[in-house]
RNA sequence: GCUGGGGUGGCGGAGUGGACAAUCGCAUUUCUCUGUAAAAGAAAUGUCCGAAAGGGCUACAUAGGUUCGAAUCCUGUCCCCAGCA
């Protein structure tokens, strides 16, 4: 068995566990007591988006990220390796990949380094419950030699990064978790020696990392059973970005107990909802193949609806309002419409979460 | 009643003799969204045939006319708007 508790310095949450994406800090269209009723136990934020964004003054003067945001759950940080990796790609940020850690070009004459140690310090700073290791993100379509290169790169900067996480917590009663991240693309045999090479430098947990999915969005596992396979016991498995319900199930089953994702938020702010197929909460059953469905709220078919968007919900949007009236806000583009959808769609979620731990 | 302006696809609004089944915006429908550049993006939207390329038909108030060719020019009619009576 995985590690069943996640324990934080506000309390403790079972797993297997979701944890939506409050990248900067704030889950879009929501405030924290909304994020709260959801039953969410933990939200995510990014390292390397609050590294740009946050006044570092603004941590010495509140202690830690999460009382910034007033929110008493858990919070992890993300070391912020995939989106630099994916904004440099799509031209947004200007940047390079070497092993000192990523250089960016902010400006004429300007050079930063963000670095395997000043992503754990920045995460120390944040005061976060779960500090995740900066990995060199293996591209999909790498060669062998180049998914190699990024696995050695992220087992460097993983040591480099245990090291500092050691440094900077040395005799501390309470440190937050240390998860390393595993690379190595679709290439299995990578996959298993970075797990083992990371399990090694010893974590609490290790993170599936890269983008597994295929052109039509469906997801190659083989690499998540290696990486299960060759972990101890004890260890937190996060699908680091995974995903859609289906998904998460199935990772479930292979032993992956921790999980983020913008899916619930996005597709809300989009418009689609999730429900399960089901008359109430008790009847919900996860088993069955096609245990959800996705209510597209904006279609001019709902607008006389007077019925809740899902029986088997007990959110505020489900509790309170009908389709028809759901489906005016979004018309009209209020962002009321955008925050109740969202706060559907943590609430299946949280809902599929506590399914998955009985 | 007179004078002037105008009537374009579900709506707004371009076009003002050939490249117009008609730019664009909105709307509608469908699809996409996976460690958040995302309140975002893509496609379709007269009708018929075709898997597609493509082709046929019908359309720019209405009835005629000019022209090889008209949403675009001319005439009648109907309707709308502004000013004057």
């Amino acid at each position: 068995m995985k590690q069943k508790l996640f324990r934080y310095k506000n309390g403790e949450i079972s797993l297997p566990a979701f944890f939506p994406d409050a990248t900067r800090g704030v889950i879009k269209m929501l405030d924290f007591k909304d994020v709260e009723e959801t039953k969410t136990p933990g939200v995510l934020v990014n390292t390397f988006h609050l590294w740009q964004k946050l006044d570092k003054k603004v941590l010495e003067k509140y202690g830690n990220i999460g009382k910034f945001m007033s929110w008493e759950g858990a919070v992890i940080s993300d070391s912020g390796g995939f989106q630099i990796m994916s904004q440099i790609k799509k031209g947004i940020i200007k940047g390079k990949i070497k092993d000192e850690g990523v250089i960016l070009y902010p400006g004429k004459n300007k050079r930063l380094v963000f670095s395997p140690e000043e992503s754990i310090c920045f995460q120390i700073k944040l005061g976060t419950d779960m500090v995740i290791v900066l990995d060199d993100f293996t591209d999909p379509k790498s060669s062998y030699k180049e998914a190699k290169e990024s696995v050695e790169r992220t087992l460097l900067w993983a040591r480099r990064s245990k090291e500092e996480f050691e440094k900077l917590t040395k005799g501390r009663k309470e440190k937050p978790y240390l998860l390393g991240v595993v690379q190595g693309g679709e290439y299995l045999d990578l996959r298993k020696l970075c797990t083992k090479e990371l399990v090694k430098i010893g974590f609490d947990g290790l993170g599936w990392g890269g983008w597994p999915f295929d052109e039509k969005g469906k997801i190659n596992f083989a690499s998540a059973e290696v990486i299960s396979e060759n972990t101890p016991k004890g260890y937190f498995l996060h699908g680091l970005g995974i995903g859609k319900p289906e998904d998460i199930v199935k990772c479930v089953s292979l032993g992956f107990n921790i999980f983020d994702c913008v899916i619930p938020t996005r597709d809300g702010r989009h418009g689609r909802l999730f429900t399960f197929n089901a008359d109430s909460i008790n009847k919900i059953d996860i088993k069955k193949k096609n245990f959800y469905s996705v209510f597209t709220a904006d279609k001019d078919s709902n607008s006389l609806e007077d019925s809740p968007v899902s029986t088997s919900c007990d959110c505020l949007l489900c509790k309170k309002y009908s389709k028809g009236y759901l489906r005016h806000l979004f018309k009209i583009g209020d962002v009321t419409a955008m925050r109740l959808a969202s706060i559907h769609n943590l609430r299946f979620y949280s809902i599929l979460m506590e399914k998955l731990g009985t």
